[in-house]
Formats: structure tokens, sequence, C-alpha cells
DNA sequence: GTGAGTTAGAGTCAGCCTGACTCTTACTAG
DNA sequence: CTAGTAAGAGTCAGGCTGACTCTAACTCAC
């Protein structure tokens, strides 16, 4: 695909390359111990460099689509997923973090339901990891998606994040554990309910969660603006329709 | 420079070109009214498209620099400055921002300090500009310097982005005009003394700002870690070294 | 040199939010 | 019917915030 180099000094001529990958996280409880813990899916590398290794799915930017549209149609294309959160992270571009032809990473974070995630192609060229135990991927992916967990941990602060990682309706409760296992940290049920329910992005609907061991919980709704708009009116845009 | 296509299709082969523009912050009194506000500085189109607008400056990106030293780089080329501050800001990619070649810009902001934007270079092609009253800017920068006010506001709430402004000693009251000057809003003396002081990232110096025509205040120094960092450890390190 | 003017910087106080904790309600499992 | 468990409401002390007052220290005008 792309031509390679005997010398340095030819590599130095030829304009570095763009590509767009994405890191995915899911949530979904730990086969072992039951917890909701963080995923993500991974694709086998199956060209040099890198041969065999896991990394982040990715690829080319076409001529007429926009960085976005490029991130979801690489998703689609690799994992089978199309997930409803779809941010930019940052671009990567150090000139050693690839071998041979220089490659600029723009680099896109999703975050997928679990039913969403459910859909998601599995084979022996794409599985699931868990966040914390990716072990060594290829090219600086590693550092990638450390700084791609370290920006949801930030970003759950911050707002509304974590409904992208719930369905349309949810329970307190459910909520609070999408915080649990992203903050790594166990929380307060009765401080963390007094908190949401001041936020004003939340409703109450008239339905309750059955089938449980236990008291049914109350089912609510998220009301509060796209968790993709950062608060910042005209980011969506750019990002969505050039 | 870029080769011109006839027809679209033709258009639609070439790769995308990439290049690094950097937005630029510094305060600066009104010349009239002699209040501290944010300027930055804009460069003037010499070449098709856009000739003769302003724009952001900017340039390609070198085979063996990484995407900051590029930014450093065409920053001193252009205007001569060289900031101490400087960060990614967003990629900016879409199809139709740019007639002709497609080019995905990966743009980083810098701020600068007084004394630093005094030493700037300032010619018929290079001049300063209020951040509220740019004008209609080439391509689609006036988007970008809107995103890249509203990244500074969120990031000085944050933390510490305000002393890339100052100087190596400041006065409290010379921290507290600038948040005004990038919030836009009076904040109250007393209170803005006692939340600085509150925070561990500045210590109070033996001397004091003489000259002035009242009561001598304090002189502070900043002593918390590197603006930058925006305490994603191996962050800076990925933007500065490779 | 003296007083007016201005800013530096400390202090006060009520209100809000937070974490830690308790208590009641409502369901399921046996 | 009883025990167990989670839902959900409530309490309370401490910290932070905004609004405000008060004193200290300097310069300038006269």
């Amino acid at each position: 695909m792309s031509p390679r180099y005997a010398n340095v000094s030819e590599r130095e001529q030829e304009p570095p390359s763009l590509a767009i990958s994405t890191v995915i996280f899911a949530l979904r409880p730990d086969p072992e111990t039951g917890v909701l813990t963080l995923w993500l899916p991974l694709v086998r590398r199956i060209r040099q460099p890198y041969l065999d290794l896991w990394a982040l799915p990715g690829g080319p930017l076409r001529a007429t689509e926009s960085l976005q549209d490029a991130a979801a149609r690489n998703l689609q294309e690799t994992t089978a997923l199309t997930p409803r959160y779809l941010e930019q992270l940052y671009a990567f571009g150090g000139p050693d973090r690839s071998p041979s032809p220089r490659v600029v990473s723009i680099v896109y974070w999703a975050l997928v339901q679990p039913d969403e995630a459910a859909l998601a192609r599995q084979d022996e060229n794409v599985a699931w990891f868990r966040a914390d135990r990716v072990g060594a991927l290829a090219f600086d992916h590693n550092h990638i998606v450390d700084y791609a967990l370290w920006r949801l941990r930030n970003k759950l602060e911050y707002g509304s994040v974590a409904y992208a990682f719930l369905g349309s309706t949810f329970t307190l409760a459910q909520v609070r554990e999408v915080y649990e296992a992203v903050l790594g940290r166990a929380l307060d049920p009765a401080n963390f309910r007094r908190q949401l329910q001041a936020s004003v992005h939340i409703e109450p609907t008239d339905d309750y969660l059955q089938g449980g061991r236990h008291r049914p919980p109350r089912l609510y709704r998220y009301t509060g603006p796209d968790p993709r708009e950062s608060s910042f009116p005209s980011q969506r845009r750019e990002a969505t329709e050039h």
C-alpha cells in the first residue's frame, strides 16, 4: 500500500500520511468477578509493521468524508459498531511512532451502550479486552489508550458522558455503577442520588425496573443536551456536517 | 505549490494534505479604554485562496519534526514568537473547509506573556487583533478562533493556565486582571485573593511592586506544575519528545 | 507636612454543597 | 411470615462561596 524507502533521505521526502483511529469503550461485567468494568475492542494487525499484535481499529481518510465520518466508517467496517457517542481525542504525529512511512493519526474515542456492544463482531482478528489489561499493543497505542482513559475520567466529572453508556431509561444505581467502573472507586449511594437529582439533566419516569431481587428501583430518562456537545455550540456542527 | 485539478473526480484521488496552524493569545491593554483584553496575531494571505484576507499563522509539517515542533517553528517563522505555553487544540478536517486541494489542519494554541508579545514582528502582513473583533478570516478560521476562546475560558476555570500570561513574579491583582479579561466579567478582589491563596500553586516572595500610585502590592511566584501539563503525565512527553 | 484618595489585604457572616451517616419503605427468597 | 437487601428520604457538621466591612499603607495635591 505505502511505498517503502531504502534510506532516510528518501523517507524525509515523503509527506506524512494520515490515518484515523478510534478508542472504543464499553462497560460489561467482568466474567470472573461480575463487577462492571471498562472494555475495549482491538483488531489484530494482519500486515507489517507489528504483524499479529493487537491495535486500535482505524484506517485511511477518504477524500469526501469528514474526519468524524471516517472514524465512524472505519469503526463500522472493522468492528460492526455504530456508537452514538463519537468525539475527537487527539492527533498523534511524532515522527518515530511508526517505522518506515510516517503516519499522523487523528484519534477519536467512542462510547457504546451494552446492547450496541453485544452486536459487535468478534472473531480471531477482533476481540474485547479489559481496559486495564490490554497488554502490549502496536505502535504507540498503549499510550493512546491511557490518554483516552484519562480523558474519559476527566469528562465524567465534568458532565453527562455517563449516559452514553446507558440505554434510554436507567436506574440511578446503574448510573452510579458507570461512575464506579470508570473512576475505579465506590461512591456513597445516597449522596450520589442526591447529586444526580439536583442536576437538571435527568427526569423520573413512571416505570420501575422489575425482576430484581429487591425493591424495584424507579427508571429515569436523560433529558440534557446530546452528550457529544461539549457545550461549545458549533463544535458538533463542524464535526458532523462537513 | 499544491496542484490544482480540473474536476471533482481528480480531486478525490488526491490524499488530503496536512498543515499546522496556531491560535496565539496575549493580553494587552486596549489602546482606547486601557482595559486589559485578549489579542491575537494574524497573518495576511499572500496567495490564493483567500488572497489578502487575514488568517491564522501556519504552515506544513516537515518530515522529522513532531506536530508541536512544527507549530513552534511556524510560529517563529511567521511572527517571531516563541511562546512558553503551546498545546494542541483540535484537528479540523472537513472536506469543504478549503477550496481545491483538501487540507486537514492540526491546530495548536499558544499563550504568550506581555514581554514576549512585545517582541513579535509586526508589518503589513502580520498584525494584532482584539480576539472579539477579528473580522472575517480566511478558511474556517473564525470558527477555530471561537473554539480556541471557548477552550481558553474553560481551561482557565480548571487550573493554572492564567500564569502562562504572566511573568515569573506577579501581584494577585494581575492574576485577577487576567481572569477578568478572559472571562469578560469583574471579580470580587477580596474573594479572589482568598481563593488564590488557598490554592497551593502559588507562594509569596519578599518583594513588592513599587512605582504604583498606591500601597505597593506583594509579588508572588507560581510554583505549581508546568501549565502545559494537563495533569496527564505522559501527554507532554509525547508532544515534545517525538 | 498633612489630608484626601486609592488599593492591598484581612476579616465577618449567611447560604449552599459535600461526605458520613441513619432511618424507613418496598420488594424477593425461603 | 420472616429475614435480607436495596431504594430512597432525611440529618448534621464542615468547608467553600459570594457579599460585605474594616484597617493598613502608599502617593499625590495642596
